[in-house]
Order: structure tokens, then C-alpha cells, then sequence
DNA sequence: GCCTGTTGATGACACGATTCAGCGGAGGCA
DNA sequence: TGCCTCCGCTGAATCGTGTCATCAACAGGC
């Protein structure tokens, strides 16, 4: 295998270099009759631009990171096609990291992005403030968070979290349930934070005393995490809650599954909400209903916003844009209105 | 922002390019006093290696390309953690892209590899045959196919997909269906097409016609489209299908809560197997009779050949490794065991 | 004091695309 | 004819790293 260079497409085509660069790059300024002829050049060599080559030149890649807590999750990946579309408009791809909720691997994901010049970074961080993302903003890689809260000094996008959890425990709170159970975790993340804020703000509305919601806080946001939560839950002394918000899908698939194991009626001894929407949840044992995000645009708009900071820096305003989440009622909360 | 290079740390350091660069590539070979002080200056200035260059150097970057038919399958994302485990090992890291079963997007991102100069491409491809996948093996990026029959020409892993849809089709023979049905498609789609060669060998073993089976072929493999195909199902004149052996737990869970919605009873009325047992399958609305595939090891197999095939090319011969499929039985085709 | 071997450091060169100052020639205008 | 402009093309310089032939210094053996 011998690699092709701009040289050798040159040298086939009888012109310079700079005259293929500019007709891979300007073709207008190259008249018809070269431009064929280089063209015929590069097709019979089967040249193909190194893209090092190019940034090495341009001092940046035309990569956008997009770190994330979790790729088995499908909110994440939904996020991630949203992301991609408005990336492959402006000629860009995007390379997908998983950080597992680990800050670790998220450093050392940041690490990587920064050895590549990434073109920017989106990213849903793990704790609530990592000091390599300011760093390499400094480095003059942008950055925007994704579904993480808002700050002044960089672009953001998110659904708002506290709106979110408070739809979730008021629709369980107006079913006439009275002890409430709140499931997520680690409480570090945001988002959970957020949600958990939203139910208890819910819960002060409704006259209903605030400590009386349990929460079970988990290690991790899968659906694993879920089973073993609701394992603790039915473990509950006393009176145990009759309803749980949970933090994600994954959590209450995990709490749904367990329950089911052992015979535990939903929504009739527990009533389950979810938060995401994601597809899996109207298939589930008994349809969850759910708090839904936007999440393909949640990725468009911090593509977006990344895009429009990198190309007009002269005119970029860093942005919060917030999204409102949306109650999904389904079964896993009100008894099933068809046959069964 | 200034770029900080190796230069300016060798300035600081007072020493050259090449110790510099022999501090980060072979330390052994320079003398610790030296070692720490241009440690120290890359530390002072912050100094990150250009990743651009060392692949311009290097001739071929450290990135494995994972293209794969829908990123929202927990099936792929399994994968692709697999992949990643295996290429974190050696230094390498993955960039993940979705071909959405389109040919076209699928070259698109050959080519974009293609121009990274990847280290190598790991592909579950659309169509039988893609020539420019032979292509960029000529050009020195090696592939290997994921999840895709066997050929001599190149590495390749795999789960027996005619196995699978066999045991899939002999268990639900066995519990005595005579009317079954198969849903999965496009039929180009190498791993449908084995599935449904497999479910057509258990029929015809149980010496039962095999043209009793309604083959229904779907646009894609998602929830969605196995919604539209339970459609088509239900509206089979005559003697209805028993079961169905779904070519994914996609396509499975659409047909479930289609049927579900419809008050078709799982498994009375229509018992159903799903394919890949993806986490969400034991958690769906009847958890799912499903023929699993060890979707981790798959990835990291994948890598592991690759990574051989680049490391030790004086070594290397082409191994198609081919992992057994396994039937976990669920109660989407065992009248529920337990209370309900 | 001379030779040899070893260790540690040097710096020019290569990788491949892009850029930009500059050059020749054609054409317009007075 | 002389001057100017515009178009199309040239080719040297550049980006940041890794490599390798080369060299200096020094220790040890005779």
C-alpha cells in the first residue's frame, strides 16, 4: 500500500500543489479545464486527504467530543443523534465518550479531546464542578453542558430538572398518594439534585410534611441500580411509600422488574414514575409513565450553540437554553383503563 | 490562547526537541536529572501533546472505527463497551458511528475513517457485500466484521445466527405451535437472513411444512417498525400465527406492546421470541423469550483481532470466531410460573 | 597518554495539506 | 506603446512531532 499525497496528484495532473488545495478547498478560483484534469488525477489515483495533515495545518480538529454519563442509556444516545445531525450540517463528527459516571474516566476523556484539538466539547459532567472543564476552555476549546443546570461563563442546555420532579411527585401526590418515595443517585449529579429539589417542592405545595418522602439514593442511574434499590424499598419498616418518583427510565424499569419478581402489584401497592421517556418505557412490564425531555433537540441546541461560538466569536453571547419537561401518564401509575 | 508546543518546553527546559520528545516516548533513555526538569517544564507551561501531529508522523492514527446499524440498540452500545475495554488495553480509543442501516451513511463514515487514517475499522456492514470495504483494506486500514458471516479475506467474530434462529424456532415447536412466524428485515441484513435460514431448519427438522412459516419483512429493526409489522401480523387472514420469532428484541418489544394495546394475550394467543436479550428484554411487559448473544465479549474480540492483526502483522492469520447463541426462556412463551 | 565503549543529548529532516506573496500573461484603456 | 488590473497558477514556508545519524563527554583498560 503506498499512500497518495497532493504530491503525487500534482505531479499526475501537471500542476503545482497549491492548485489542488485549491481545488479541494476553493474550487472557484481554478479554471474548468485544470479543475477536470486534477479531478481525473485524483480519481485515478484514488487519493484521499489525511485529515492530520489538515489539522495539524488548521490548528484545530473538526471533532466535537460529546462526553456522557452513560451510552447504554438511550436518553444518551437519543442526546447523541440529535448532536450528530446538527454537527454533520456545519461538516462536522462527532466522537462519542462514555464516562460511566466516573470522574476518572471523564478526565481522562477530557485529556484525550484536548491531544486531539477538539473543535469543542459537549458534556454532561459527573460531579457538580470539574475544574478540567474551565481549563480547557482557557485552552480555547469551547465547551457547553449538556442537561446541567446553568452557568454564566459557557453556553448550557437542559431540561429544567426542578420542574421535572415536581410534575412527577404532584401526579403522584393528586392520585391521592401520600408517601412518597424519591430513587436516584449518586446525589452528587445534578440532575438527581434537581429532581429531588422538584419533589419536595411538590410535596411542601400539596400541605404534605416533606420528611415524609423516603429517599433511597442509588450508586449508579442502569436498571441493575434499580433492582437493588427496590430491594431496599420493600425492605421499608412501617409504612412503605405507595409511589416512587425515580431519577431516570433505567431506575424504574429495574424498580418495575423487581417488583414484579416478587408479586408486588403496580401501580396497585406501588405506582411507578420515570423520567425520560425514553422508547423502552411504554414497552415495559406495565407501561411507565414518565417525565419526558426533548432529548434529540436537547442535542441539537448544544451542537448549535457550540457551532455558533466557534465560527462567530466576534458575536457569541453565551446562551442558556432550558427546555420544559412534559408528564407522560401511562399505566405504571393509574389502573389500567382496558381489558385485563 | 497560545498553542504551547514542544519547542517552547525544550526552551524552558533548556534542552532540545528530541530529548523532549524521547522524555515522553522513551524515558529510560534520557538521565533523571534531565527527565525531571523538562517534566517540570511541561508541567509549568501545560504543555499537551498535538495528536494531529504524532498521526502525521506516524503515517495512521491510534483510533478504532465501530460502525454499527443503530446506536439506539443497547445491542450495539454492548458492543461498543466491549470494544472499548479491549482498546483502552492498548491505547487506542474508539469512535463510534451509526450507519442507521443506510449504505450511504455507512460510506460516508468509511470515508471520514478513511481520511483519519484509522488504525482500523470494526463494522457490522448493511449490505452483503460493500466493496469499499474490501477497498479500504487495500489501502492498509484493516477491518474486521462484526456480528457478520465468515470470510477467508478478512478477521471476523460472530454468533451463530443460524443456531440461534433455530433454537428460537425448535422452542416454540416444542411448545407445540405448528403456525409460526418470522418478523425481521431487511432480508439483505446477513444476520436476518441466518436467523430465518435457522428458524426454517428447526421447522423442517420438527417435520412440519416449512412453508407454514409467514415470513414478515420489515423496513428496519427498531420498536417502531415491529409495531407496523404486529399490525400486518394481526391482519393475517385464516389461520393466525401461534408465535413469532422476532430477528431482535427491537422488534420484539414493538410487537409486544402492539399487541399488548390490541388485547392480543402474550403468550396465549401469541407466544413470542425476541433476539440478542438486550437488558430491557427482561423487563418489557411480558419479559422476553429471548436467544442471547454475549454482546461484550463480541466487542472485545473484535478488538483484540484487529489490535493483532495491526500489531503483529508478520503473525497474523484471518480467524472467524464464531460464539455460541443461548435461548433464555421468559414468560413471553411459558403461561407466567408464579402468581398473577 | 591512547584507544574503546557507553551514555546522553543534539538538530536536521520528514510527514502532508494549506496558505500566501508573487509571477506571468491577457486584456482594457488612454 | 505604456500602464494598470485581473486571473490563474506557482512553490516555498508552515504547523508540531518523531526519528536517526551524529557528536561530545566521560570512564575504564592497557
Amino acid at each position: 500500500m503506498v499512500s497518495v499525497s497532493v504530491k503525487d496528484v500534482a505531479a499526475l495532473a501537471g500542476v503545482s500543489l497549491g492548485t489542488v488545495s485549491n481545488v479541494l478547498n476553493r474550487p472557484d478560483r481554478v479554471a474548468p479545464g485544470t479543475r477536470d484534469r486534477v479531478l481525473a488525477a485524483i480519481d485515478e489515483l484514488g487519493f484521499v486527504r489525511n485529515e492530520a495533515a489538515r489539522q495539524l495545518r488548521a490548528g484545530h480538529s473538526r471533532m466535537i467530543g460529546l462526553v456522557v454519563l452513560d451510552v447504554g442509556n438511550p436518553f444518551f444516545t437519543d442526546v447523541a443523534i440529535g448532536v450528530e445531525q446538527a454537527a454533520a450540517g456545519a461538516g462536522l463528527s462527532v466522537i462519542l465518550c462514555n464516562s460511566a459516571e466516573s470522574t476518572e474516566r471523564e478526565n481522562h476523556y477530557l485529556s484525550l479531546l484536548q491531544e486531539h484539538r477538539a473543535y469543542g466539547v459537549l458534556i454532561t459532567p459527573v460531579a457538580e464542578q470539574n475544574p478540567r472543564i474551565e481549563q480547557i476552555r482557557r485552552r480555547g476549546i469551547p465547551t457547553v453542558l449538556v442537561d446541567h443546570g446553568t452557568t454564566r461563563r459557557q453556553c448550557s442546555v437542559s431540561v429544567d430538572d426542578v420542574v421535572g420532579g415536581e410534575l412527577a411527585a404532584a401526579h403522584l401526590l393528586a392520585a391521592g398518594h401520600e408517601r412518597i418515595a424519591f430513587l436516584g443517585g449518586p446525589l452528587g449529579i445534578k440532575q438527581v439534585a434537581d429532581r429531588l429539589a422538584g419533589a419536595r417542592k411538590a410535596i411542601r405545595a400539596a400541605g404534605v410534611d416533606p420528611f415524609r418522602l423516603t429517599l433511597i439514593e442509588t450508586g449508579a442511574m442502569t436498571v441493575a441500580a434499580g433492582r437493588a434499590a427496590a430491594e431496599r424499598l420493600r425492605a421499608v419498616r412501617g409504612d412503605r411509600p405507595t409511589g416512587v418518583c425515580c431519577a431516570n427510565d433505567m431506575l424504574a424499569l429495574g424498580v418495575l422488574q423487581d417488583m414484579t419478581r416478587h408479586h408486588v402489584d403496580v401501580p396497585g401497592e406501588l405506582a411507578i414514575v420515570g423520567y425520560d421517556d425514553i422508547d423502552f418505557a411504554a414497552a415495559a412490564a406495565v407501561p411507565l409513565t414518565s417525565v419526558r425531555q426533548p432529548r434529540v433537540q436537547l442535542g441539537e441546541a448544544a451542537a448549535t450553540l457550540l457551532i455558533d461560538e466557534v465560527e462567530r466569536p466576534a458575536t457569541h453571547q453565551h446562551r442558556q437554553v432550558v427546555f420544559e419537561p412534559e408528564l407522560v401518564v401511562r399505566e405504571s401509575t393509574t389502573p389500567a383503563a382496558g381489558a385485563r
